[in-house]
DNA sequence: TGTACATCAGTGAACGCGCGTTCACTGATGTAC
DNA sequence: TGTACATCAGTGAACGCGCGTTCACTGATGTAC
C-alpha cells in the first residue's frame, strides 16, 4: 500500500479547492482541467485517477460548498460567529462587504455562478437549496418576530443579499456598485431590526 | 442593389432575436452560431455577413436588452404599462411573476447570465449599468418619498427582484422556488409603500 | 417585356485550435523478508 | 539494515470531437437598356 491513507484525499481537496477558484473566476467551460491540476502541481493526465469526469468534479465542488464543515475557508475572510446571539446583522454585513465584492474565487457560488447553477442538474441545485435554507434559518434566529412573517423577512434578506451582490458585481462603475451594496445592507438591516434608521 | 434595403437589418435582427434566445438559456459557450444561424433559417457560413465575431454578437445581445425601443418584445408577456402612475408595484409583480420565472429565453440577463455579465467586458456593464439606472428611475418614481431614502429603496426593490428570481432558478424544489418569489415581492411591495401589510 | 449584368446574401467544405478523455508507461513509495 | 517487489500516483503523447473562422463559389435579386 504505497503511499500514506490520507495522500489521496488529500489531493483530491487540493484540486477541487482550486477548481473551486477557478470556476468562480471564469464559469465551468473557461476552464481546462490542465489549469486545474497545475493548481495542485500536477498535469492534466492524473485527473482521472481523481475524478470521473469535469462534471463530475464541478457538481462536487457546487455542492460542498458550505455544508461540507471543512469548508468554512470560503468564508475565512467573512468573520462570522454561528455562535453569536445577533449573527443575523453579521452575516448580511460579511456577505454584502467590499471583501466579498472583491474576492471572486472565493465567492459564494450563488453570485458567481447562477447561471451554471440554474442551468445544472439536480444535484447541485439541491445541494443550494440546502444552502439557502440553512442561511434563512440562521437569519431567521436573530429576528425578533418568531412568526410566519419573520419566515418570510429572512427569505427577503437573503434574496436582497444575493440580488446586491450580483448587480454590484456587474456595474462597471464602482461607485455605483459600492452604493448598491450600501443600500442593500442598509435595509437589509433595516427589515431584520438590527438598525433603527433607514 | 440587390435585396431590398431593409433585408439586411430585418435578418440581422433576427440573428440577434435567436442568439439571445439561446444564450439566455444555455450561456455563451454552450451555443454554436450554427445553431443561432438555423433560427434565423441560414446555414454557418453567412454569420460573417452580420457580425465580426461571436463575442461581438454577444456584446450586442446584451447591449440591446431593454435599451433599444424594438426591444420591448423582451418584456411582452409582462404587461407593464410605463405610462400608468403606479409603474413601480406593476414592475416588481412583472419581474418576480411566475411568467418570468418559466421564460427562460425572454428573461432578464440580469438573471440569467450574471455570470457571464460579470466576466465580460466594460461595453456590457456599462450597458447593464444603463439598465439598471432605467429601472431604479422608474421604481423611485412610484414611491412616496422623495429624498434619499428613496433612492436608496428603490435601489433595495431592484435587488430583491434580481436576487429573489436568481435564487428561484436555483431552487429544485418548486414550492420553495415559489415562496422564494412571494416572499420577496410582498416586502419589495411593502418597501415602496404600495401593500399595507407585510 | 425581355435579356444581360453586377451585386452581394448565402452555402458548405476545409482548416486549425483547444480541450476532454484515454492509455501505455514511469517512477516513487511503503511492505515483506 | 538492505534488497526485491507490488502498488498505484503521476506523466505526457495521442486521439477525437466540436466549433469558430475562412474562403471560393453559387445563385437569387434588382437594375440598366
Amino acid at each position: 500500500m504505497p503511499y500514506s491513507a490520507g495522500h489521496h484525499a488529500q489531493v483530491r481537496k487540493k484540486i477541487i479547492q482550486r477548481a473551486r477558484q477557478l470556476f468562480n473566476r471564469r464559469g465551468f467551460e473557461n476552464v481546462s482541467l490542465a489549469e486545474i491540476m497545475a493548481g495542485a502541481s500536477l498535469t492534466h493526465g492524473g485527473f482521472y485517477k481523481y475524478f470521473k469526469s469535469k462534471s463530475d468534479l464541478y457538481a462536487e465542488v457546487l455542492g460542498c460548498f458550505l455544508t461540507d464543515p471543512e469548508w468554512k475557508s470560503c468564508w475565512e475572510g467573512v468573520h462570522v460567529d454561528l455562535s453569536s446571539t445577533d449573527v443575523g446583522p453579521q452575516v448580511v454585513r460579511a456577505y454584502l462587504s467590499r471583501q466579498h465584492f472583491e474576492d471572486v474565487e472565493n465567492s459564494c457560488p450563488m453570485v458567481a455562478l447562477p447561471g451554471d447553477i440554474a442551468r445544472c442538474g439536480k444535484t447541485a441545485k439541491r445541494a443550494f437549496e440546502n444552502v439557502l435554507r440553512a442561511m434563512v434559518d440562521v437569519l431567521e434566529r436573530s429576528l425578533s418576530a418568531k412568526d410566519r412573517r419573520g419566515h418570510t423577512r429572512a427569505r427577503a434578506i437573503a434574496a436582497l443579499c444575493v440580488g446586491g451582490m450580483v448587480l454590484a458585481r456587474s456595474m462597471e462603475d464602482r461607485t455605483l456598485a459600492d452604493e448598491l451594496r450600501d443600500a442593500c445592507m442598509g435595509v437589509a438591516l433595516k427589515l431584520g431590526g438590527w438598525k433603527s434608521s433607514a
